[in-house]
DNA sequence: CGTGGGTTTGAATCTGTTCAAGGGAGGTGG
DNA sequence: CCACCTCCCTTGAACAGATTCAAACCCACG
């Protein structure tokens, strides 16, 4: 029933961790993230012996910047692109845990290891932090503290949601599930009809968030299409008129 | 192929939240989790003023004490017993995220209102507080939150292990898993040779955490008594000749 | 001793996977 | 500019693992 190895997720493991244009140290106040990220609990005077301890790299699309199970070193706050968290079965089976982007802080981890993988998708601009630095900087600011703890938070919705999609949604709800909250993430609450939506990764790392092949993400958005609930145009690009409709099929309220 | 309405995971939506019990404070310095709940983050005298802040309540089995979707009222820390988080959808489809026992912290919730719902499957014993009286307290104590704030990675570990269980791995890695981390609960990391487990959990309750069918988990149980990997003892004890070899399976490194 | 919840097993069915093949977009080099 | 290659996406047909439906079993309990 899992899907095993296929071209698409096979034990790779490729290009190895390369950081690309180590720009050092900009100014943290003018950051992009400014506003979004755990930089946003800080005041501005707070902010600049953060940006003392941080640093702004670029990461090409398709490589891994975080490996799997090794030593957790760093944090990272991502400032642009997205961002791929997988697990993986030694037999090269799958598993996206989520796609983040800017704003989102990266890098916890519970022993000294890292327990997933990360990958850039498209082109990645992120800020990086060593793990003593932020310890001493959390312990500075309990603030910065209290902000890690909501974002934790959040995840942990978002994976329990993940886990009712994984165990018990049918493969049109799945499919319904990612589209439609990517248009929460463009769009906030409230999604306007016919909305459209853009998103940078490719159909298998659709599967391999949705628990999925391929072939069938490809099949059923398909019958989405057919059915007229989403229309596709050029370029990872979907339109959705009834973003309702593809919510009550998210949900499960209807076949 | 996902489960959908069997007799055991009907929209039964049953017996309504009972609170039974309530003993008031007690002594939080001697409390049975003083060691390993969020209280461990505490001094003596600092506990003191938790214990004002507490109700410790029991909880039949079978009781549902956090309705899905409510409002988010409470934390909890649980004092004993175990209790099973879940998350369902409309026609009654259910997934298990977790099962949590002695010491562990419940109750974040994002919004205001909880993300998923909590039952007693024995007898649950366990420490209330009110949302503003932790949030005054954390806000007191920065250690707390610190202590908070571990566990809240710990979870999402955990939530990302399962989310590649429900995601990539076949039924028979699938009871493998939780049998393994049943055995990882009881024992630490270091699990003896023919280690015994003894769990509360019916195999509904099973199903619903692995994101199969009672069937499937009975059948696939019965496909590792037949290969010698577990013999099964009365009442929901079951031995592990050799934990090492679940464990492979477990992490999908044989057939 | 009958009842009911939980568990096991069997047979048929089905959803999603596997295997296979073709189409289209983008990039490179002749 | 076009041939060619590669990567991604789509579609079809056969297959398989898990589900569904059905029945029987076991055990605790009244």
């Amino acid at each position: 029933m899992p899907p095993s190895l296929t071209a698409e997720n096979m034990p790779v493991r490729p290009r190895r961790l390369v950081i690309a244009g180590m720009e050092g140290c900009t100014n943290c106040s003018v950051c992009e993230v400014r506003a979004n990220g755990i930089c946003s609990a800080l005041r501005d005077d707070e902010l600049e012996r953060l940006a003392r301890a941080a640093v702004r790299i670029t990461v090409p699309p398709g490589h891994i910047f975080i490996e799997e199970g090794s030593r957790a070193t760093d944090f990272f706050n991502i400032t642009g692109g997205t961002v791929k968290l997988f697990k993986s079965l030694p037999d090269g089976r799958r598993q996206i845990t989520g796609f983040v982007s800017i704003g989102h802080f990266l890098g916890l981890a519970v022993s000294d290891r890292y327990a997933f993988g990360a990958e850039a998708i498209d082109q990645v601009k992120l800020c990086r932090f060593s793990r003593p630095k932020l310890d001493s900087l959390t312990e500075e600011f309990p603030r910065m503290e209290r902000r890690l703890l909501s974002e934790a938070a959040n995840e942990l919705v978002a994976a329990q949601d993940q886990m009712l999609l994984l165990g018990r949604k049918t493969a049109r709800e799945r499919v319904s599930s990612f589209l439609y909250g990517q248009l929460e993430n463009h769009h906030g609450d409230v999604i306007p009809a016919d909305a459209r939506i853009s998103f940078p990764m490719t159909r298998a790392d659709i599967a391999d968030f949705l628990g999925l092949t391929v072939e069938t993400v490809s099949r059923t958005l398909s019958g989405l299409r057919r059915d007229g609930l989403v229309t596709m145009n050029a370029g990872h690009t979907i339109s959705v008129p009834s973003p309702a409709r593809l919510r009550a099929i998210a949900q499960g309220e209807e076949g």
